[in-house]
DNA sequence: AACCCGGGGCG
DNA sequence: CGCCCAGGGTT
């Protein structure tokens, strides 16, 4: 029960809230999902925001609230279309789970985003911070909302140097945010600490000198600011190494594919994607499983594509390809852009303009 | 606890 | 380029 950390004696807990709320009630920013409380908006912005930035989000957040208004819009769309919406958000396991998780508030909660914590944390897609960030925002409720953010800014404010990297440090943070958390006003409480670190409170060169909470902040009192949080380095990625195939059949048509429905980019859509192999085997280990001949006629860029655990090299390889598939499907270069693509081969699709005038009318 | 899952911003 | 992430699911 308890941690090795506690609150210093010292730390006003009362002015720090003070100075926090009034801070983000006067300096926080217009965002889409701040015009109101409602539970389903808050709810896909959250999913939206994790590990994606503000800017990044804001133009999907109103295309995905416009296109889908309700629960019930979504709970009735086609996972395609939720991923078409999605495309270029990256982490497209999120979209996938908050589809799941609308359909069932439609079938099991009467369209409602349960208020309960025990329910709204049984949601696919809702983990720890999503739980406290929507209990808290939409529902008034004096919950930890702990994200990398939170973090950073309370293991300055407190001096706390355990690594954030190890999943044990989150509940030590969780447990120092219910001791501290403003009860008349979690919410601004929670937002203010996201908004401080996401404007002030930042990793790299913290703008101490228009911070709110500067007389609460230990680190700063310390001026080791710029070395917490701790956090200990992830491993190396590694490199793989592909080719990716570029064919029209005979009537111009391209061959594209859909990914598997689990791993990497699972559901999204994508040219054909091989190991990268010796480009004399190319052509009849592409027939073993497409069943179709090729005639490859030249090479495009190379597209490297970073990931989190992983980079791709990807060498663009274009070509002809008969009719007769035994997988895949043929479209026309307008129809590409109606599958959802992972950023990677967008970038392979660039290089079609170069080659066909076709696309980019 | 370790690993998997994308993408963009920034210095 | 390397580093930073507004995390959750699976095993």
């Amino acid at each position: 029960m308890s941690s090795n950390f506690s609150i210093p004696v010292l730390f006003n807990i009362h002015a720090f809230q003070r100075d926090l709320i009034l801070w983000y009630s006067e300096q926080k920013r217009t965002l889409p999902w701040r015009a109101n409380q409602d539970p389903y908006r808050v709810w896909v912005s959250e999913i939206m925001l994790q590990q994606t930035q503000v800017d990044t989000v804001i133009p999907y957040f109103n295309q995905f609230m416009t296109r889908y208004p309700t629960v019930y819009d979504l709970a009735k769309a086609d996972e395609q279309d939720v991923l078409k919406s999605w495309e270029g958000l990256g982490y497209y396991s999120r979209a996938r789970n908050l589809h799941t998780a609308v359909k069932e508030v439609v079938e099991e909660y009467n369209g409602e985003v349960p208020s309960d914590k025990k329910e709204l944390k049984k949601l696919k897609g809702i983990g720890p911070y999503t739980l406290g960030a929507i209990l808290s925002i939409a529902f008034d409720q004096a919950e930890p909302a702990v994200d990398g953010n939170v973090m950073r800014v309370i293991s300055r404010v407190l001096h706390i140097e355990e690594d954030i990297a190890k999943p044990k440090t989150k509940t030590l943070f969780e447990d120092v945010i219910r001791e501290i958390i403003s009860q008349e006003d979690p919410s601004s409480f929670n937002q203010g600490l996201m908004e401080l670190g996401a404007l002030i409170c930042t990793p790299k060169k913290p703008k101490c000198d228009q911070c709110p909470v500067q007389e609460h902040c230990l680190a700063y009192e310390y001026g080791n600011q710029e070395d917490l949080p701790i956090k200990s380095k992830s491993k190396k990625q590694k490199t793989e190494n592909f080719h990716v195939l570029v064919l029209t059949n005979s009537k111009g048509e391209y061959l594209i594919e859909k990914r598997p429905s689990d791993g990497l980019l699972a559901n999204l859509w994508q040219f054909p994607l091989l190991p990268k192999q010796d480009a004399e085997q190319l052509p009849e280990n592409f027939q073993n499983h497409y069943g179709a001949e090729i005639a490859l006629e030249g090479k495009g860029e190379s597209v490297k594509h970073v990931f989190s655990h992983v980079i791709w090299e990807v060498e663009v390889l274009f070509g002809k390809v008969g009719d007769d598939l035994q997988t895949g499907k043929f479209v026309t270069a307008q129809e590409l852009k109606n599958y959802p693509f992972p950023n990677v081969q967008h970038k392979v699709m660039e290089q079609l303009k170069d080659r066909s005038s076709i696309l980019g009318n």
